[in-house]
DNA sequence: ACAATCCATGTAAATATGTGCATATTTTTA
DNA sequence: TAAAAATATGCACATATTTACATGGATTGT
């Protein structure tokens, strides 16, 4: 058994360039052999598990749940935060995790696009980005309910180009029309069509998105009565995203309202490089698995409980 | 505290990086961020220990000890053998150990030196290089008893020459003269000198050393009597490298004897890219010692006894 | 509020590492 | 033992990583 069979050329080789910092052609002089030698015997070194690398990851992380969903729905970037009983609990954490990663993503004069509802509502609340830039939020849907409430996307809108530094857009149509024609008609309006037209320039797209029941914000709100509600589960809608109606494959739900709905679509949002998606509470399971599987976002912000129920349910 | 901060977007990228065979610019790409910053964060997790890097070494290896050797005296390599109770197992190791490295740092039409002695004696016996290739073998020490008894430097290069393939050269002179006079009379004289001349070119030099106790082979045989080795011990001489003696501090000690030696000096042998010493056995420990504090060798093969004592001793 | 200093960033250049390929060596097979 | 196959080697090139440097933004002290 030689040197190198018996490992003892390996390990040392291994110490020096991974512990002691050694470069290869440093290792290679020492030991009489060839720089690309070197190379070779240290993959050598970790294929036979003789160097071992672990990661030390920070204490409250659930990066194995998240290494779990990246890799099986091929996101970039999944962010699991505690469940907390307490709903703001859980909001500042995601907050705090949406600046982080807007803060990496947003460059100077990048377009970003928000949608509405009261998760994006409570987690600016708590944003705190650690500097501004000039960057242009877009609403990439119509509005719904009062200004007032915050939860409208103008408001949303305008929060994020406060805390960001920048300009928020305003959309000045509704999101449900009550006609297909108004809709088309309203779509064809130059001040709706320059909104529509900004969304194809989106560098980062944020968005909840919400389960069709009796707790969504269109529903509590009434934007969408208990029967067209029933009319969508009918259909194996699980749950929308930007008011785009899917089923359990994240597929997009032909269904009436759609049609009268003024919203990006998902193949629009699609397109957008950093999709960033957010939710948590019980009732946004299905909604969040459907999401995953049709591939919808490539960044997911989630809480612990979405995460292992999306992992167990398959 | 952010991303960074925190270091949960270090641990990702250290992960992508180490475990899962990303490259910087991929992981770049996915978190939108300068891919020399990806560098950078992956220096800043290697310094916050969030990557941990192990080595697993052979079970029966002195790692510890070898490299504690190796940086304390600036070593190329230190091996260390198990001190077994009977000698030949210990020549075994030594062999295999020293086949290893020659097979690995020799290259063909190499010069090779080797001195004499027993343990080179025993070691050759039991070396089987991998391969074959031409390689000059040449004394680098005058002659010292009778052929026949495998002590002698000419049999010992031809050992070695008849193992790796190529030439052993003889030497046609005894090791310790009458006078100087003689000595410098035989250096002169073109057969020694063309031996010495070969000695310029040696690109790796293995040898013994000994104490002047006596169990030394010079004592056994006689080529040195008890008086002459006490006026050395007299002079602080703690032993021999290939018949040059040296104090605790692996500097030559001037005396009378080494006056009429035929040996290759302690500068010449400096001067070799690869000095390999061996030794083994308790009566050595002070002149290993020595040898490393000289900076005479830089690959040592050496007893665990030895390493252990050297390393206490200071 | 201003200047001075410090720190972060990206680009370009330097360095280091990995790979394809032609050649050499070893092992296998007949 | 010779030929064939498999493996190892080292060069030249391709790729990847790190570093130096210049710039700009943030922070601190006055």
């Amino acid at each position: 058994m030689n040197e190198v069979e018996s490992g003892k050329l390996l390990s040392k080789i291994a110490r020096l360039y991974y512990l002691e910092d050694m470069n290869q052609s440093e290792i290679a002089e020492r030991f009489n052999i060839n720089r690309v030698k070197v190379s070779r015997y240290l993959k050598k070194a970790r294929e036979r598990n003789i160097v071992d690398i672990k990661i030390n990851y920070p204490r409250e992380s659930y990066h194995e749940l998240e290494r779990e969903i990246e890799s099986r729905y091929n996101l970039k970037e999944c962010i699991i935060v505690s469940s907390f009983d307490n709903t703001q609990d859980i909001l500042k954490e995601m907050a705090s995790v949406l600046t982080g990663i807007l803060d990496r993503i947003l460059k100077k004069n990048n377009y970003i696009g928000v949608n509405w509802g009261l998760t994006l509502k409570g987690m600016s609340a708590y944003m705190k980005p650690d500097r501004k830039i000039d960057v242009s939020v877009v609403p990439i849907v119509g509005g719904l309910g009062k200004i007032e409430t915050g939860i409208h996307t103008n408001s949303i809108a305008k929060n994020f180009a406060d805390m960001f530094g920048g300009i928020g857009y305003v959309i000045n149509a509704p999101a449900i029309l009550d006609t297909k024609e108004i809709k088309e008609a309203i779509l064809n309006d130059s001040n709706t069509r320059e909104i529509f037209e900004l969304s194809k320039k989106l560098d980062v797209a944020v968005f909840s998105f919400s389960d069709v029941g009796p707790e969504s914000s269109y529903a509590k709100y009434g934007f969408i009565s208990s029967e067209e509600l029933a009319y969508l589960k009918k259909l194996g809608v699980v749950g929308d995203v930007n008011l785009n109606f899917i089923d359990e494959y994240g597929k997009h739900a032909p269904n009436k309202i759609n049609e009268r709905v003024l919203a990006l679509s998902i193949p629009e949002i699609k397109k957008v490089k950093n999709v960033i998606g957010v939710a948590y509470g019980d009732r946004k399971v299905p909604v969040t698995r459907a999401v995953l599987r049709g591939s919808i976002v490539n960044i997911l912000i989630i809480d612990k409980n979405i995460a292992e129920k999306v992992i167990k349910g398959h």
